[in-house]
DNA sequence: GTGGCTGCAAAGCTTTTGCATGTTC
DNA sequence: GAACATGCAAAAGCTTTGCAGCCAC
């Protein structure tokens, strides 16, 4: 579920936060980093491309990755942790934690904080900075848990 | 640090775990499963494939993916969640959790358990079954925190 | 002997790179 | 106008697939 009022005043702040970076605000980017924002779905850079092409025909695939990198990079976008090839975007960097379904790939958002043992954890790990602590949950999602359906 | 108590004992219960399973005690098989009991540095299939080469240097690459494929299927394997393009193998499929360089790409274990804090996440989710929860601490590992050395 | 496994090569998917052109500031 | 970003195409990296021959059981 997508907190709309914390992803509006994302949009807003993002063009003077992309020219703080020193990052020209670009129709591209501005599309790429609204979409991430308005889909809980953690999409895959294909994904994302498919979805802009809508609005700005002439994006190259190219393009996108090359945003999603400088978003990342920027700290805008999370990449998700996952055990699969592709790559998949968050744009809440906020803390939270995911379901992974190794069946299907789908990731789901689980909105648990972590505080009192995540300390006890970041202690432990010396010679090591923590940005980010994230939990995956690897398992089967719903859907691929239901039985296949019989083929007559 | 490995346990190689525990090693030793998954790789002489590997012969009659395969057999169990329906598969076969192939050379390469056993090579791949025991050099992964070996190491703690989460090898990716290329990394295997040169360490296996030594000992058998008519292994290919395709054969290491489907090894690796095959026992991770059959749970002898973990492939732990990262953020990048490469799969990364772990035959300590017990619980434990790793810390992931974000520049050069190093997984550590992370021995904590997080038993209280997951069976309240475990209830969280539902609609989905979960296997494995790994706690991906992303962020900088020691070698790449230090300051780039000068040139002269 | 049979079914499954290996080795090899080709193909597939994801991502990166280089460069000319176009856009933001 | 300068610096940076885009679009395109080629290449690189990782993984899967198909098939003939081989090996474990």
């Amino acid at each position: 579920m997508i907190d709309m009022v914390s992803a509006r005043k994302k949009m807003e702040l993002f063009p003077s936060a992309c020219r703080g970076a020193g990052l020209k605000v670009t129709p591209q980017r501005v599309a790429v980093y609204g979409m991430l924002l308005k889909t809980d779905s953690h999409p895959s850079a294909e994904e994302v491309y498919h979805v802009i092409r809508a609005a700005i025909p002439s994006i190259s695939l190219g393009t996108v990755y090359k945003i999603l990198d400088t978003l990342h990079n920027q700290g805008f976008l999370r990449r998700v942790a996952t055990s699969r090839q592709t790559a998949r975007y968050d744009a809440r960097v906020e803390p939270h934690h995911h379901t992974l379904c190794e069946q299907c790939g789908k990731i789901q958002d689980v909105d648990v904080a972590l505080e009192p043992e995540l300390v006890h954890l970041e202690k432990s790990t010396e010679d090591f900075r923590v940005k980010i602590p994230e939990v995956v949950f690897h398992g089967t999602c719903g859907d691929c848990a239901q039985p296949a359906p019989v083929v007559h």
